[in-house]
Order: C-alpha cells, then sequence, then structure tokens
DNA sequence: ACTTAAATCTTCAAGCTTGAAATATATCAT
DNA sequence: ATGATATATTTCAAGCTTGAAGATTTAAGT
C-alpha cells in the first residue's frame, strides 16, 4: 500500500504551505513599513542610515571591540558590505579601529566617545518609534511572537 | 492630583517598549534569513534577484497590466527604483511597456509570455522554501500570527 | 625552514535603494 | 487658449548589498 495516492494529506500539505507564505508576505510587509519610517527618520533626525545604526548597535553592547567578522555575522549581512560602512563611520569619527598585537590581519572595532553618545540617543528614539509602530500589538502578543520567532529561528541558526 | 507621579505606570511603559523592541529585532532577523535563502536560491536555481522576483509577482496577479506608480505603491519601494528594475526585467524579455491612448505620460507594464511561464516556476520554488523555512511553526501558530500582523498593518496603512 | 592550507579582511563590479531634481504630460482656472 | 498647478515617470548621486576575486597574515604539515 505505499504506493496508494493520499489526497487528503497532499491538499493539507498544500494548505499548510499557504498559511506559511501569508505569513510569510505580512512579515515583509511590516518589516518594510518599519525599516522605512526608521530609515526615514534617523536621516532627519540624525543624519544617520539604518545600516549605520545597525553597526553602531552591534558595537554598543561590546564596549571592547568587535572583528569585522563578528560584525558581519551578527547581523547577517557580507563582510564586505561591513568594511564600507564602518570607513564611513570612521571618516566621520564615531568609530575606530585599534590594532591587535597577536593577529594583524584582524583589528578591534568600537564606538569612540562621540558614537557612543550618539548612538544612546538613536537608540532611545528608535524604541519609541518602534513602540508608536507596533503599538497595535498588546504585550502578551508581542511576547506570544517573539518566543514563536525564537524558536522558528534556532532551527535553522546555532543560536540568538 | 494630575502631577502626582505614578511610577508604577511608567516602569510598565518601558517594559511594554522593552517586548515591542524585542519581537522587531526578532521579526528582522527572521526576514533577513528568509530574504537571504531567497535570494541565494534565486540567483542558483533562476538566475533571478528578489526585487526582480517581487515586481513579477506583482505582474502576476493583474494581467491586464499595471502603472509603474501601482507597483512601487504595492511593493512599498520608491518610484525611481521600479524604473532601474523593469528596464531590467523589459531587456530580459520578461517584461513590457504597453503604450497607453489616454495619457501618455504611463505605460501598462505587463509579464510576456516567457515572463509569465518563468514566474510561476519560481513561486513554485519559492512558497516550498518558505514551507521548509517556516516549518518549525505550526500551520496555527503562523494563522496567528499572520493575523496579528494584518490587524497591526491596518492601524498605519489603507488596507492590504 | 618551506610549502600548503586556512582565516581575515578589502576591493570590485553589478545591481538595488532612496530622495531630490528634472522631464513630460494632463488638468484646471481663468 | 494660456498659464499655473498637479500627476507620472525618469534620471541621478550617494550609499547599501552581495559574491567573487585578491591581498595579507597565520597556522599546519612535512
Amino acid at each position: 500500500m505505499v504506493s496508494a495516492p493520499l489526497p487528503a494529506i497532499a491538499e493539507l500539505k498544500e494548505s499548510d504551505s499557504k498559511s506559511r507564505l501569508r505569513l510569510w508576505i505580512r512579515l515583509l510587509r511590516a518589516s518594510r513599513l518599519i525599516e522605512g519610517v526608521a530609515r526615514e527618520r534617523l536621516k532627519s533626525q540624525f543624519n544617520a542610515t539604518l545600516p549605520r545604526f545597525d553597526v553602531m548597535a552591534a558595537l554598543y553592547r561590546k564596549s571592547d571591540g568587535m572583528l569585522m567578522s563578528e560584525i558581519s555575522r551578527f547581523l547577517m549581512v557580507s563582510n564586505g558590505n561591513v568594511t564600507g560602512i564602518v570607513d564611513r563611520l570612521v571618516s566621520d569619527g564615531l568609530v575606530a579601529r585599534a590594532q591587535r598585537n597577536g593577529d594583524r590581519r584582524t583589528s578591534f572595532i568600537s564606538l569612540t566617545r562621540k558614537g557612543r553618545a550618539m548612538f544612546a540617543d538613536m537608540a532611545a528614539a528608535h524604541e519609541s518609534w518602534v513602540d508608536e509602530l507596533l503599538g497595535g500589538l498588546s504585550v502578551r502578543d508581542a511576547e506570544q511572537m517573539s518566543a514563536k520567532l525564537k524558536s522558528f529561528r534556532s532551527d535553522w541558526e546555532g543560536e540568538a
């Protein structure tokens, strides 16, 4: 009976993928909406961009500094990408590269005092924007969804 | 008593915004993860990009054709952006611009036969990728989250 | 030591993205 | 009709993004 057709299961399976596809589309549209607002306000209020904000956010958590590869892995972007963003942050005096005595291929990237102060301001504003945009969701809903998304991710990556 | 301090409410409020911020970060990371996989597979299996896929998906739903501004509004990207993507799709023979007799500023953009066939293939693959990546979520969870995201969005836009 | 392999980062071309300026067309008020 | 205003699109500069190729340094094997 291995070759017997099982239409009921096949139909169920298709319906499952449609549900997940719909979720994906809504997820994507929500992301784009929030990212758009954040990009626009970062530009007008701080003359910053979203990628710069992301890099600074990564560095803010690690005051000892991070390797380039740690930044790109954390942000899930390519290596070459981070090079350019950090270059511009350095030339704006927001970030510094510190020599590493052991390994001359690498350097520790960290926020300058100026960068740290600026990020603190941006982070507070950013948190309020997200609160505003996601305000339609109850805290309970937000926490439920967070938990679901976390467990989904752990199936695909090492941790987060 | 209007000026009396209300620390309990203030604390609650801060905790709310933190929950929403955490949700936002997980939403963003999930989006990036899925987008990364989709981008990579679209390139290797179809020699396509995600933006091209998005434009073709918009056009697939509307076989009569769409205006440039309808495409950009639907995809939530800038006007100028769509111009370049459509240009490349046209030069690949996947999309065509049709004159509109009433208004010479605009044209109807639509998939060619070739574009329509190609998108059908890509869409099937894409749906299976999403199903694979979001497979850790039950259908029930997916539908719950979809509903929450839909209601959140309608607070900020006309519809979807 | 010497060669090979691995790790880390940068460079580069192609394409995507935005926002602003430019262009072209259409509509409206006189 | 004419001029002013509104609409639709394209063009452009600056920056972001990837993936591949290149450069540099470190580690490993012999």
